[in-house]
DNA sequence: CGCCCTTTTGATGTTACTCAACGGTGGTGG
DNA sequence: CCACCACCGTTGAGTAACATCAAAAGGGCG
């Protein structure tokens, strides 16, 4: 009989790798206190069910390592991602009690958890949770709306590099690199999984990596080993703006 | 020389038609009195452009009547619609210059504009406004996401289905009315502007439309004027699920 | 080694796009 | 008043891109 979820102990709010970006980044000293509280720990391991759609859901969370996803399903079986939630992102919503979508770890997940009634009286007791919660649900508002760009317009080839770009640029994030020069990093998703963000087959998505690494745009080493020799030219092959936004 | 936007009136918050679902809908008599030394009305005509995508924006604003459009464009032309502003819609992010959307009004359209910075300081002195701004957006966040299930894996039909769906539940939410038996209303949209919305050519929105009037989905008189015998028929071409979410 | 799962590759089919022509409608000016 | 034009929408024919169906090739693990 598997262990199907885990509870590990509390850690201190100070060493958390998350502590200056996740929901919790603007709290002051008594604020944490109070978090520290109502949380406790879970995790999930790579390919586990986290949560699913409809499901009664009594808490809220913070991605401290590892990736989920929120996926949508069509009652014949059509599946779409709708979220990626890497370190330090946010699951749940204050003031809803089921979950909206499927939440799934694609590797090895462990998750900061607050129970959910507390973590609304906190809110509304004190203002930079809320006021945290407000700028990453904008910053998600607009990646949604790029990732609807991406659905709506691009060709299966933009699309994987577009999904490459945005990982690279992810990967580099967190490990506070700028994406200039090579980059290397590992694809934390399946092709079923790409395909699924992508709005693609899994056959189309391999097809077009293929032809991806047949031009040189991306090196490949093995099936998820990812080197971008690189990077302008991999934006050029996603039909993104060349330049980052900064006239003058 | 047409008068490209015109400033009108300033109007009691107390008579405001969106005073209750807007972002200020939450606020108490003292935070509404600062919102009015901030607020002025601003009105655009329809096919005008409110701001380009980069340009500096110093407010936000809030739908008051009409329709507007947040779109995305690609430089070969391709054009992706991300957001459809209705009345009591909230446009422009606190804490950002410059507006990151092609920002249009479909219909003629009045907007409530509050200038930014004191909004800003406002929204950090006063819980209501963040509080209900964050409700906004994580239900923007949501139709959103449903905007990607159907960009990213339903068929042109699906998704003419869903888009008339849509914008049928809206015309009679505003209207306070339940989404039952026959509805009557108009599409606030062109053919191009529904291609832009659901990742389509116009030609194939005008094709599909085409056949769910053949096939008596929906009822056409002229272009615009659109009457659903049966919602729930129209919800199973939309490939939505048809129970609304209530088990027992 | 052999099995299972993921991925790749190939052959064929279908959907929606592209290019093109035409119809209706409202506004403008002769 | 009517001719003309611009704009929006419809319809048709041919095509390209991606999906589907099918089979085989890695790769990890017992």
């Amino acid at each position: 009989m598997p262990m199907q979820e885990m509870q590990i102990a509390h850690h201190d709010c100070g060493d958390c790798p998350i502590r200056h970006r996740a929901v919790c980044a603007r709290c002051e000293a008594d604020e944490l206190t109070a978090l520290e509280q109502m949380k406790y720990y879970r995790s999930y391991q790579a390919g586990q069910t986290v949560i699913w759609s409809g499901d009664r859901m009594d808490f809220v969370a913070s991605v401290v390592t590892g990736i989920a996803t929120l996926t949508q399903t069509m009652e014949d079986g059509r599946r779409q991602m709708v979220g990626l939630l890497l370190p330090s992102d946010f699951l749940g919503r204050p003031g809803r009690t089921t979950a909206a979508y499927d939440v799934t770890a694609t590797t090895d997940l462990v998750m900061c958890c607050f129970r959910k009634k507390p973590f609304e009286d906190l809110m509304l007791a004190t203002p930079h949770i809320g006021q945290r919660l407000l700028e990453m649900t904008l910053d998600e508002l607009d990646a949604a709306r790029e990732w609807m760009l991406l659905l709506g317009r691009k060709t299966a080839r933009e699309k994987i590099a577009s999904l490459i770009a945005i990982i690279a640029r992810r990967d580099a994030t967190l490990r506070l690199k700028a994406p200039k020069g090579a980059l290397v990093f590992d694809l934390p998703l399946t092709r079923e999984e790409m395909a699924d963000y992508l709005g693609l087959t899994l056959e189309t998505v391999s097809r077009q990596i293929s032809a991806l690494k047949r031009d040189g745009v991306i090196v490949l080493d093995g099936k998820r080993h990812v080197t971008i020799p690189d990077f302008d030219r991999l934006l050029e092959e996603a039909g993104d703006d060349s330049d980052g936004g900064m006239p003058g």
